[in-house]
DNA sequence: TAATGTTTTAAATGTTTGTTTAAATTATCT
DNA sequence: AGATAATTTAAACAAACATTTAAAACATTA
């Protein structure tokens, strides 16, 4: 086997990752990745059976991608406030680094739910995380309000997640460029923590 | 001309409409849209010219439908307070009664922003609503931080529209019936009004 | 009723789609 | 080097695609 750079299957599933963000799996076509892959068309078949195959492997890697760090957060021994604060940093961080993430996996399972099932499954560990434990400890005590990790789980990664989603519709409507766009970003994520930390913990 | 009912181009396009909000353009095909107006193939190209015209279309329709009454409620001449409480509910209201439309209008205006950006424009108005000035009015006599309409569209549309376009993905990883889930989004609504009154207010 | 204009139809258009084939090339191993 | 296996290629495949055609069916008006 030759070992300089990447295999060839590498290179497709690594063209076919940047394809698939970008138009989802409706819109591209195995000439796309191939393309983008600098590899014959076959080559897609030959290595993943079918676009379907292929798309299904990549789906899960960034499902993975989009979920698999916020758990670990919410599994970490640390204080309340602390965590709420770090996972939104995360999602921020996660978002700005691959902008397309977001709009992609809520487009690919809003149109077909069913065939993403076992990828998703892995999703229910969220309901037993540590931050689960904590916001009731925390609520027992009187440090918080009494809310479940349902409704903590969007303020620390949706309100984010939204911005990015709509970072074009933005960009029109208030005519700014794309770095004007990441400061705005970055202002309504400040602006995100204070308010959640705010209307979470109570006041002495 | 026969009276009776809707004319052949307004079947399609009420087919149309719904196809392509469920599918996206891509997912679309021409026979799904004479299927679901049970017309004939040749009907779309008759009163529309081309698919991409009918889509088009009805995206205007569609991003009209997304942001006309919002605009209208931001220019309403009623207290902040209550204006703010209303965006919300009408946000609710609006992705309740149309569940495909957020993820349809961030989705193909992600994946194509530049033909769309005629429609995008309308958009520009929600910079010079009344809204914007009561922010600033408020923040002046020091009874509201200091905030941008462009820091509290995203607080009074984003944070609900998010709830609706993961209702895919909450419901399954939280194993809960669609019931379950609009239950759990109008206890979310109340917790977001909260929330943003209780941060933008300041205490007297 | 006959002539005219509009709407609908079945069939065909030429592309593009995902996938397969079989030959050519390259690497691996004895 | 020669045999064997793995990879890559150009070409072809049928099916699905958006769109067009020309004739048929219908409605309208003179």
């Amino acid at each position: 086997m030759k070992c300089i750079g990447q295999s060839s299957e590498e290179k497709i599933k690594e063209a076919a990752r940047k394809v698939f963000l970008k138009k989802g799996f409706d819109g591209t076509t195995s000439r796309d990745i191939a393309n983008e892959a600098e590899m014959n068309i076959a080559l897609t078949n030959y290595y993943f059976r079918s676009k379907e195959k292929l798309f299904l492997e990549i789906f899960k890697d960034l499902l993975n991608l989009y979920f698999q760090d916020t758990v670990n957060i919410f599994n970490k021994d640390i204080p309340l406030r602390e965590k709420l604060i770090e996972s939104v940093d995360h999602t921020f961080e996660m978002v700005r680094k691959e902008p397309d993430l977001v709009i992609f996996i809520m487009n690919e399972v809003h149109k077909a739910p069913e065939r993403l099932i076992p990828d998703i499954n892995f999703l229910r560990q969220i309901k037993n995380t540590r931050l689960s434990q904590q916001l009731e400890e925390e609520a027992k005590r009187g440090n918080i309000r009494p809310i479940s990790v349902e409704n903590v789980l969007p303020m620390l990664c949706g309100y984010i997640q939204f911005i990015f989603m709509g970072k074009n519709i933005h960009m029109k409507a208030f005519e700014v460029t794309e770095e004007q766009f990441v400061t705005y970003a970055d202002e309504h994520k400040n602006i995100v923590k204070d308010m959640i930390i705010n209307y979470i913990f109570l006041p002495k």
